[in-house]
DNA sequence: AGCACACACGCAACAATGTTGCATTAAAAA
DNA sequence: TTTTTAATGCAACATTGTTGCGTGTGTGCT
């Protein structure tokens, strides 16, 4: 999936700027946040990539990486999220040394046993520990 | 369990301030941000706030209560949180609508089958939707 | 009780992060 | 190409979190 045929296939304006950030997530496989990718785009306007980011996230093309750290981060979504409603109930790991981000779609989260009257509407499942790479 | 006691069992300081924010976490059943506590205190002052659940995250007596929003909380520990490590194993379910954060701790993080070489040392389970004032 | 020491407090200054309004520019439609 | 509509870039501002430092307060000791 190219960056062109994700903003035509969510009804999106082919701009510079959306394809780039759009290429910057296909090239990680793993959660980004704001100063990632503002870090990677060479004259990057902060304000810029807030709104895109929000308007990437309400059409569906990325999701909120919710890992536990301070952060918030975004990934792609898996092509099973749209306008209407993210399925986000999958589980991230989130490296406490190097701040790294991953999706794991292996583990599905537990069913609940919430209090009456409560309604649940996603799930998120966090692990926090570390990578591959950092535990050594 | 009475502000005082908390202090002393977690050998901190009695002050005025510390009484006054351990008072407000026990009054209230669930996860607060700093704003929430701040407003409570008449002239409170942020920095020795942050400086506060600081050290009382560190000293074992509050924990960070992961919830999906954007803004971090604290809650209440149960009693087997200490000095060494935070036993925060335990379920959150956060209101969309309201944004409070209620502790869940009937429920069990499920086990993991995370990539080889990842090491896990903390599990958040997160529920979002409605709480039971906010789903009608 | 009084004293000394360590720590907590309160203030200032700063850094990072996120939001809003508006003029300009670029993309899509006519 | 022209018109229309939306995205961009900039300024200004709001919120959230951090650091340094002088002052005040709690605690242990004599």
């Amino acid at each position: 999936m190219s960056p062109i045929e994700l903003l035509n296939t969510h009804h999106l304006r082919k701009t510079q700027f959306r394809e780039k950030v759009l290429d910057i997530f296909l090239r990680h496989d793993r959660a980004l946040s704001h100063r990632d990718i503002e870090s990677q785009i060479s004259e990057a306007d902060r304000i810029t990539l807030y709104r895109t980011l929000r308007t990437f996230e309400e059409k569906g093309l990325i999701h909120k990486a919710i890992d536990g750290s301070d952060k918030l981060k975004y990934a792609l979504c898996a092509g099973h999220c749209d306008v209407h409603a993210h399925h986000d109930h999958h589980a991230h790991f989130h490296c406490a040394s190097c701040g790294q981000t991953f999706c794991i779609d292996e583990v599905q989260p537990p069913g609940i046993q919430t209090p009456p009257g409560f309604v649940v509407e996603s799930t998120h499942l966090i692990f926090n520990g570390r990578c591959a790479l950092c535990a050594n």
